[in-house]
DNA sequence: ACAACTCATAACCATTTAGTTATGATTTTT
DNA sequence: AAAAATCATAACTAAATGGTTATGAGTTGT
């Protein structure tokens, strides 16, 4: 529940297999491991590896089933990056707060 | 100015140190490397090779005068990282549909 | 019962990374 | 002119990273 840290999701991601893996997982929605192996381009071991990185930021949930562990993303995990680009882009922020009550302005 | 890879943007924002001295950029605005160097707490070079990463993510430019080098950060280069953001995550679509109009204003 | 399947972990390896000190090029100060 | 300052690069090192094959624990199918 409480977020990871900012650095966990920031290392996770880091990686573009990783990144694809979390990708395959919004799209498609739940995969078991031996499913994103397929999908992956790597063996098996380096897909629960990545697996466990992505665990670690909170990026992914499992849920065993018999012999086989089913995936999903958490895509609400991504939440301190967000909070990152948002509060130390300053530069932007400032702007992105104008235009927000800009929107709030035109919707009422 | 086109943009860099994603993954130099993801891989250069994966480093606390690289993270906090772009936050630092965003925040105070244009730095020399001594200066950055005083604030980050690892040696000069190791700033340099910092700084260098981050030139190739495309997200700091630097300009040159007399004996200094003065960094300054490029938060529009972030865009990349958005980009992913709003695509894979479904969850801010919303918000970041707007921060991505924000960002094609500031590019032209 | 046993063979096949699914997955995590261990053990290992090569490369990358993030740091260091040393040095040299250039510019400024005295 | 000499000294000091600024910065990038080179050379090096320890640790982290991303991959592999081997293996073993648990589950399912025959």
């Amino acid at each position: 529940m409480t977020p990871a840290s900012a650095n966990h999701v920031f290392r996770a991601l880091a990686d573009p297999t990783r990144r694809a893996i979390f990708e395959e997982l919004t799209r498609q929605g739940e995969q078991t491991v031996h499913a994103l192996t397929r999908y992956a381009g790597v063996s098996q071991p380096a897909v629960s590896k990545h697996l466990t990185v992505l665990k670690r930021a909170k990026l992914v949930r499992h849920r065993r089933q018999g012999r086989e562990t089913h995936y999903r993303a958490r895509p609400d995990a991504l939440a301190p990056m967000v909070d990152w680009l948002s509060h130390y882009g300053a530069f932007w922020r400032d702007r992105f707060d104008r235009l927000e009550t800009l929107l709030e302005r035109m919707e009422s």
